[in-house]
DNA sequence: TCGTCATATCGCGAAGATACGAAATGATGT
DNA sequence: ACATCATTTCGTATCTTCGCGATATGACGA
């Protein structure tokens, strides 16, 4: 733990907030564009309403949902804009990591 | 945590693999299509011989890099097929989280 | 066969994540 | 102001992950 950060903290947080499979079904909720409260993604996961309020904000901290209050409820809803940015990050971090014969070029004759 | 599962297995490794910052760094090291035995990753990431073992492994199992025996030694590099699909997997699930808004791309009605 | 080198697996303590209920904050209506 | 409802923050217990050293497996050469 003392080489230097290999991801920017944003793409970090992404990849955090998503590496969880409670996470990941919150997600699914807002599929098809749903607005949801807090007490409703607690209610629809079977969790209690503090824990769901912690994963959507580990949630929203990572890009994938933004809130807004509506009076005394908080709408979360999934931020789509931000989630193509991060997975772009991501992209481009991988295209790092690994030589790209991805998206139709080359793959050198290398065996 | 009883609800059911949001993502396959496979795209659950690959995220649960890149959600931490030491294999992050890792995967750093095998940019420009470099292999590396496990001793060459642990000493140059100061990580101990079983931790990057063990480390090496969950990236392996995430579907990120690939090994081959040579001799007693085992060379790890960029499994970059397999780093594509599941990044396509994982473009597909959050496709299916958020309708496409305003940015360009357009998912037509969902009901 | 034995000895060695590289890697993998095991056992363990430290650090972090997860989920909960209780209490604090914020917003609305009376 | 107060009461109430939704959400957030806090404190706690439990579970998992992290990284290590020690031991086991596998591969080569003498």
């Amino acid at each position: 733990m003392n080489t230097p950060a290999a991801l920017d903290g944003p793409t970090q947080d992404f990849l955090k907030a998503l590496a969880s499979e409670t996470r990941q079904q919150i997600m699914m909720l807002f599929a098809g564009g749903q607005q949801l409260t807090v007490g409703e993604v607690a209610d629809r996961c079977g969790l209690g309403q503090s824990t769901a309020s912690e994963q959507l904000a580990l949630l929203r901290r990572g890009g994938l949902l933004s809130s807004t209050r509506h009076g005394k409820l908080v709408r979360y809803r999934a931020d789509t804009p931000s989630i193509t940015a991060r997975l772009t990050d991501l992209q481009n971090y991988l295209g790092r990591c690994c030589p790209a014969p991805d998206t139709g070029a080359n793959e050198p004759p290398n065996r």
